[in-house]
DNA sequence: CGCAATTCTTGATCTGAGTCAATGCACCAG
DNA sequence: CTGGTGCATTGACTCAGATCAAGAATTGCG
């Protein structure tokens, strides 16, 4: 389990960090979530869980990135969540996970046992409106998503997914998100193709396309620099009122 | 208005009718929220909300289909969501519509004013608990249908679709769905385009193929006969352990 | 009833992305 | 340094679905 060294004060005000259901949780709260937490690790392609397995808990990624998806009999998958620091994995009140959920990079998740997690949800309104208010953040992300998977060229989609992944490094770092972000990618070709409906060979003619047009600048074949993000939210095309609206 | 003559009793247990909020609801909310109901019809092809209006309700379908779509400027649309009767529609906690919300057919809704609902929320925990369970299907759902606007051929779209059509009717008139079931599409072909990431032209091809292939029949243009169920989930590509999972 | 407006179907052609296949590039182990 | 293994890139070709363009069927209305 490496070096982990987690406290309450890394972890932010809350067990369950990173914005994720704190915010708004007392003192009795944490120390009760305190009882029933403890830290996992994963490598990077390691399965969590798969579609019907029961959990027996849930979680918010500390570090890394994990993946849900869904797959055809016949090999196809399509990626379906994309959870990155401070995602909230896991479905208080139901037993069987819905999808595959793997660990895309090396993952540490911040877990919290079920059962006990659920009481504590019924007997604190705010941490079960927390939820709400979290799981309303998915589904517009779903939708977001569904927009650009059933509507968008392979230009447009991928121009969206590294302007996504570009606002999601931005928000944590609190970064003044301006122009000149960079960041690493963090999914393999293949991975961005199961995301975004494409093939592995499209996905990488479109980033070499987008590198040949000024777009984007590659260091290495992970590393990304977005020298003007405008330009990029161009490309998505979306709405171009541009600036990051979380 | 119509011949709107509904109480609680053609509501079902609760005026959130149709298992929408209900199952658990005591006669103190009902008188509650019987305060704060109010009927709305609307003609189809008329809009509810735009994206960004504020909302000052949150409602349940009575009858009729409503869809919830985003558009880009340059004129291309997705449906992301697709109210059928016992659908839920609005996001307590939130002000403005994230999306367009169009009758699709004509429409009934029951709706509550936001505010006094939400405040009935804060104070009933199984009214919230039945809230994250309905945002938690509708994640699901948007899930699933990710898949199919991602990884599926446009056969196998039109044919998921028809299954979730028929499906949902088939689970409201609580019919044994065994086979020959049929329904009338509540959805023009633009409309089923819009829903599946296709063009109309490519909707009404793959629906005459379906017919061609005996998979389904037409009686005029909107009324669908499908003889096999089980020939029909084939189709899909999906699990081919058919049965209903609702 | 007849005429216009929708909505749907079908055909011909074009094209963006998929498929198949080769090659390139790092990084590691022996 | 050398062969191997896992990503990534690039090219040549194909094809599913989009686009453009007529018509046909339904519906509605004066």
């Amino acid at each position: 389990m490496s070096d982990m060294t987690f406290n309450h004060k890394e972890c932010g005000s809350c067990p369950i960090r990173h914005r994720a259901v704190c915010a708004r949780c007392d003192v009795d709260e944490l120390e009760e979530l305190d009882a029933i937490k403890y830290y996992r690790s994963y490598e990077a392609g390691q399965p969590i869980v798969w579609s019907g397995d029961r959990m027996d808990f849930v979680a918010s990624v500390v570090t890394g990135v994990a993946s849900l998806s869904q797959a055809m009999e016949d090999g196809r998958t399509q990626m379906v969540g994309l959870l990155l620091p401070s995602d909230f994995l896991g479905r208080p009140g139901r037993d069987a996970a819905p999808y595959d959920v793997v660990a895309v990079s090396n993952l540490t998740l911040c877990c919290f046992r079920r059962k006990p997690f659920e009481q504590m949800m019924l007997r604190t309104p705010h941490v079960s409106q927390r939820l709400l208010e979290m799981t309303l953040d998915e589904l517009d992300a779903a939708r977001e998503w569904m927009l650009i998977l059933g509507r968008k060229t392979a230009r447009e989609k991928i121009a969206s997914l590294l302007a996504i992944i570009a606002r999601r490094e931005a928000s944590l770092e609190l970064t003044t998100a301006g122009d000149g972000m960079d960041f690493e990618l963090p999914l393999t070709r293949e991975a961005m193709a199961d995301y975004l409906g494409l093939t592995l060979e499209t996905v990488s003619r479109q980033i070499s396309a987008l590198k040949r047009d000024g777009v984007i600048t590659l260091e290495g074949k992970r590393k990304v620099v977005i020298p003007d993000y405008d330009r990029l939210q161009i490309e998505t095309g979306d709405d171009t009122d541009g600036g990051l609206m979380i």
